[in-house]
DNA sequence: GCCTCCGTTGCATATAACGGAACAACTTGT
DNA sequence: ACAAGTTGTTCCGTTATATGCAACGGAGGC
């Protein structure tokens, strides 16, 4: 309000929610429907025009939808842009191997944290997919890292109000956010203990460009009775070995 | 025609075309509108709906257009879904060591082979990024290699006319095709010889499911004067290597 | 066997997407 | 330095087009 926006294509912006809908799960045109708000027959065409460009796909004949196979031709031009997904890979699965637990590169876009590469860690039990997740900074070790090393200034605008809270750890006051934050700075990595899902540990270091930059954070991350305190120095330095190893082959492929 | 083929949603359409000109390059709303056809206002809007949900992200302010990052959620579900995503990541950074070329992972779409794990070689000059990328089964290692296996009379419908010619040495001939592929039932491998690119060869090998059938094909490419025919045996061998380990590690995660 | 639930398909209506033109912000040329 | 040529965005009237309705055809369930 008050900033005037440009009214967005309606059927596309219907199509879209579909997109996200059916990434979380599976779904039937009715379900779609409802969830949209709208008549079945226009989720029905709406499906149909996705499914024929593959976007999505129909499992059986009169199966629910999901995210199609052709949606990876996008993925993989983003991957392509982004050097550091090709080059966080094989880190990733180095410390996935040393480490034994799950291992994201993430990078920070506007208050999320996206996860953009990934190892699953061997002892993967339940293990969760978070490649293209989308998490609140506030509450993940990546996500602390790279705001706690962003120019100073910058982090101002945003985190005003209270925050969102996930668990009963989960950091909800602004000026708690920044004392964490200044901590993380002085410390060199972040953790995030039950801030985001109960029994979900993580621990995080940046990842230096060329500059004094932090160009991505590196994290671990596994389920609290595993991934204990006790752990974490340990496990910070094995990080800081990846991020040095990541930092190293950024330089050598960005010309 | 003949068959009622449904109407499609427009717009929706439209704005797919967008998405897939952006995979390919960087565009501007002027060039975007004449590719489609439609007036510079038309493609702004929809550029514009892309843009606000995170589908396509301009580079500064009046810059281009581009896929973006909120592509990578939809690529995170895909590959959620396929397990053979996650599990062949590291198979496939092992192997591009060991090989120093280009390895990939692929699975079968109708006559497409579409590649969902990718680990660049060591030697990486010029390389590819092939992630997500639809190929044409006849002209690819691969896609041979998949067809090859599948169960015998699922090839009949396709494959019918003249196959869709890339460079001089491409199979065109469905008949030719069908016995190159019984070769490569028999050899338990397959090649491609600058049959998609001039200078572009690649070798790939089955992966064996649970019981007799092909679940993927993984194959290792790179420049004709490096990948030559003398080191085929090789390859083949270390590529088999990948495919067992590859098997086990899916019979695992496979409850 | 009937009944319910789901997805698809004509059809008429009204909405909302479109093209035109004018505008604003940059870049290029001379 | 100014003009001419881009490029992307916004306003507005019109008509194409996306939508909701209702009826249909299959699948499964009791």
């Amino acid at each position: 309000m008050g900033e005037r926006e440009p009214a967005l294509v309606q059927s596309v912006d219907r199509a879209i929610t579909i997109l996200k809908l059916l990434a979380r799960a599976e779904m039937g045109v009715t379900e779609i429907a409802a969830e949209l708000g709208v008549h079945k027959s226009t989720a029905s065409r709406l499906v149909y025009t996705l499914q024929a460009r593959g976007l999505v796909e129909q499992h059986g004949e009169r199966g629910r939808f999901s995210i199609g196979m052709g949606m990876l031709q996008f993925a993989g031009t983003v991957a392509g842009q982004l050097d550091i997904v090709q080059v966080g890979n094989p880190v990733c699965e180095e410390l996935a191997e040393r480490l034994g637990e799950t291992v994201n590169v993430a990078l920070l876009d506007a208050t999320d944290t996206i996860n953009v590469s990934q190892a699953l860690g061997t002892s993967a039990v339940a293990a969760q997919n978070w490649i293209g997740q989308r998490t609140p900074s506030h509450a993940t070790a990546s996500g602390k890292v790279l705001l706690a090393f962003i120019p100073p200034g910058e982090l101002d605008g945003l985190f005003v109000g209270d925050l969102a809270s996930y668990t009963a750890r989960t950091i909800t006051d602004p000026q708690k956010l920044r004392d964490a934050l200044k901590e993380v700075a002085e410390d060199g990595y972040a953790t995030c203990f039950e801030e985001l899902e109960p029994g979900l540990h993580s621990i995080a270091v940046p990842v230096f460009g060329p500059g004094q930059d932090v160009i991505a954070a590196i994290s671990a991350s596994g389920p609290a009775y595993r991934l204990s305190k006790k752990r974490i120095p340990e496990v910070v330095e094995e990080l800081r070995q990846g991020a040095r190893d990541l930092a190293g082959r950024m330089a050598y492929v960005s010309r």
